[in-house]
Parts: structure tokens; sequence; C-alpha cells
DNA sequence: TTAACAATGTACGAAATGGTACGTTCAGTC
DNA sequence: GACTGAACGTACCATTTCGTACATTGTTAA
């Protein structure tokens, strides 16, 4: 875009640049998220990332040195936008019942609503979490997760509405499975069995079933409560 | 150019082997598999597949016309696979509950003996399923799994071991959630929650955890069956 | 045998792609 | 205003990568 305009007005003749590293940062960013979740880290392009920016390709090497490194600083921007949002969930002044059926309904929603960061999660596995390992700062964000989970899962416990033996980290290994496949697998599953799967109705009733599926997994068994 | 020419045709046409076409096709198909599922379809390279096989690069554009019909070639055969090794499956001998565990099982530890299959698929997702949309092939394939399931669901549910109103299509769906995630997420799951995913004693809790899942939530709710 | 076609090897081309050299402009400090 | 380092633009390079042209060998039918 040489907006150049050489006309003949002597004062104002060409547009000025303002600098705005923070912007021009956040707006690489955001635009290498889009690619790089839609196509993968061999498949993304910098120069189409480049285009799609405000900024230049120059620019991209200056911020984030190379390729893999924007990658990384990809992947750390979701997963800390993640933890943002889940960090408003609050359950500990909810019945343990009630908190955790919270729980789940909001990490299927969630998880339906930032395909983006489900699909940096699938390539991130594709490429054996290699990228991951390196990131310190992705390792410490999510500690908070289970630690959650564990409070509501010990406060069911004692109070009789869960049953004993569960290991919280296994708990939440069976909510992300369904909610993350929910997202990750819609399209082969959908065009395999032939089911809008993405449906609005479709996801009420997938959100029915995985919060059933869990609430009845941790129910105690019945002892019969007959004195 | 099929030679149909109705002359003097002997009875018995029988074929001679040619050069090698069926082995350089299986083979070219084989290496495919290894380096699209580990680097996915942008990821992989025509010369490093051709370098792998004992052909040369010149064949897979000869038996396979580009790339992306050599990835579906792939996707194909990949499903195919698995598509026998279900078959194998027989469950309408065995009562309803046995027959279910069984069938989770197999699934949950098919996907974990086949992850080249599993990353496959997560590659076709980052497609949109764009290939497997365009292969009659695979669609015709899968009907299978869904009425084996079905059947049993059935017979289940007339014996009062399953409860009724769940739809067979979403119960697969939940099975395989579980079963696929254990594969597809096992390196980001394993480096974030610092735990040992694939080590054997921890595949078979799981398998376990799964299982008693899927179980618990077809179980008939308790309606107290006093006599 | 020989024509015809299938199967295969070698070398190369054109475009894409990650990355850089080098120069220019902005903004704060003295 | 002069200086300086950060912020930015343009043009370019080296390599990679998909794909093909062309030559050659094997195989079968007549």
């Amino acid at each position: 875009m040489t907006a150049t305009s050489t006309k003949t007005s002597p004062p104002e003749p060409r547009r000025r640049r303002k600098n705005n590293p923070e912007s021009v940062r956040a707006d690489i960013l955001a635009v290498a998220t889009r690619e790089f979740s839609e196509k993968g880290l061999s498949g993304a392009r910098i120069d189409e990332i480049a285009e799609q920016t405000r900024a230049s390709k120059r620019m991209i090497y200056y911020y984030f040195s190379d390729k893999e490194t924007l990658y990384l600083h990809t992947l750390e921007a979701a997963y800390q936008k993640v933890r943002l949002q889940e960090a408003e969930l609050d359950l500990d002044h909810l019945p343990p019942l009630e908190a955790l059926s919270r729980l789940v309904r909001f990490t299927f929603c969630h998880h339906a609503k930032n395909p983006d960061f489900i699909r940096l999660v699938m390539i991130e596995n594709i490429h054996h979490g290699r990228f991951l390992a390196q990131s310190k700062l992705i390792q410490s964000l999510n500690a908070g997760v289970i630690d959650a989970l564990t409070n509501v899962y010990l406060r069911g416990v004692e109070e009789g509405c869960f049953r004993e033996g569960l290991d919280p980290r296994e708990l939440h290994w069976l909510i992300s499975a369904l909610s993350f496949f929910n997202v990750s697998n819609q399209h082969t599953f959908s065009r395999i069995f032939d089911w809008q799967q993405a449906a609005p109705e479709n996801q009420r009733k997938l959100e029915e079933h995985v919060t059933d599926m869990v609430l009845r997994y941790v129910r105690p068994d019945e002892v019969t409560p007959q004195p």
C-alpha cells in the first residue's frame, strides 16, 4: 500500500509512521495464532502471516527470532488466555455436586468456544509436545486446575456425595478427554457418521451426556441406605 | 486401452507378475504412512518418502499422482486396516455387559497400539476432514461399528442390564473420545501434569477407568427394586 | 522377433519459503 | 538541534520442495 501520494501538498505529503511496539507485537501474535492453529507449524507461512499483519515480515523476525520461536510464543499465549478464563471459575462456595457439574460444563463449553486453542494443542501433540516441553511458563500455569478439582473432590467425599478412591488427576483426564474430543474430532466424526455434531441441539445433548457421565462416575455405589 | 479383444480368448487368463508394481506400491504406502502420520501433510516431504523407499520419487508420482492423492490413499489404507481388525470382534455371542466391556477394552487397546492411525485422524481433523470427505471408501467402511454397538445395546436394554434412552451413536462417541484422547493428547498431558501416562501401569489404570466409566454410564438407575 | 506398453531411473525447473543485509525513520535525552 | 538506540521497510538470497521431461529397461501379445 504505497500511500506516498506525492501530490503538490508540500507540508504534509507522506503518512507518518507511528512506532507502536506493543501493538505490533500483539497484532503479529494474533495473526500467528490464526495461521498456526489453522495450518500447523509446517503448514503456516511466515509470508502469509506478514501479509495479514499491519507490520512487515521483517517485524516478525525482529520481535520473534524465527518461525519456531513465534510458534512457541503463540502456544504460550494461548495457554495463558485459557488460564485467565479458568481462573474466573469460583467453585469453593458451591456444594460439591454442583461445583463438579459446573466445572464439567465450563470445560466443555470453553473448549467448544475456543477451537483455536484446541487445534494448537492438537498440533503440539503432533510435534510430541516438543515445544511445550521448552516452556517453563506453561508448566507453571496448569497446576491450578488440578488443585481446584482436588478441593471439590475431597469435599465431595467428605460429604458422602462422591465415592472414594478416585484420583483427581485422572478425573481431570476424563473431563478433558470428553471436552477435547468434542472439538478435536468434530470433522471426521461428523463426516463418517453423517451427524451434524456441531449443530446446537447436538452440542447441547453432548454437554448433557458428558456432564451426566462424569457425575455418574463419581457417584457413590448404592449401599442400600436402609437402616 | 483395456484389451477387450473378443478373439479366441483362452479360458484361463493367467496373470503373470510384472516388474514389481504391487510391492513397490505397498512399500511407498507404508513409508508414506510413517511420514504423514509423523509430520502431517505439509510437514512430510516427498523426497524424504522417496529416500526411505526402495523405489524412486518418480514412482510415487507414477502410482499416486501427487502429494495430496498419496495422502488420501494413506488415510484410506489406515481406515481399512482398522476396519479389518475391528471385524474380528465377535460380540453377538456374549452377554451384553461382557460384550460392551469387551468392546470398550478393545477400542482402548486398539487405539493405543495404533498411534499412526490416531495421528492421521488428528491430522485429517486439522484439515477439517477435507480429504476424508472425498473418500467414498471410508464413508462406507465405518457403518459396521455402529451396527455392532446397536445390537449389543438393544440386547442389553431388553435384558434389563442397560438403561433405556441412549443413542448408540452417542455411546460410540463417548467410547471413542476416551480411547482417542488417550493417544492423541498423551504428550501434552504427560508434560503438563508431570505424569507418565504412557507407562504400562498407568495405561492399565486408564483402561479400567474408561471401561468402568462407560459401564456405569449405561447401568440402569436404581429404582429400589424391592420385592 | 517385434511392436506396444508398463515400470523405472536421472536430472532438472519453477515456485515457494525461511531468513537476512542494509538502509530509513521515530522518539527520547543531552 | 544533535545524538542514539529502538522500531521499521525494501529488496534480496540460498535452499527447499513439488513436480516433470526424457531416457531406459522390463514384459506381454501377436
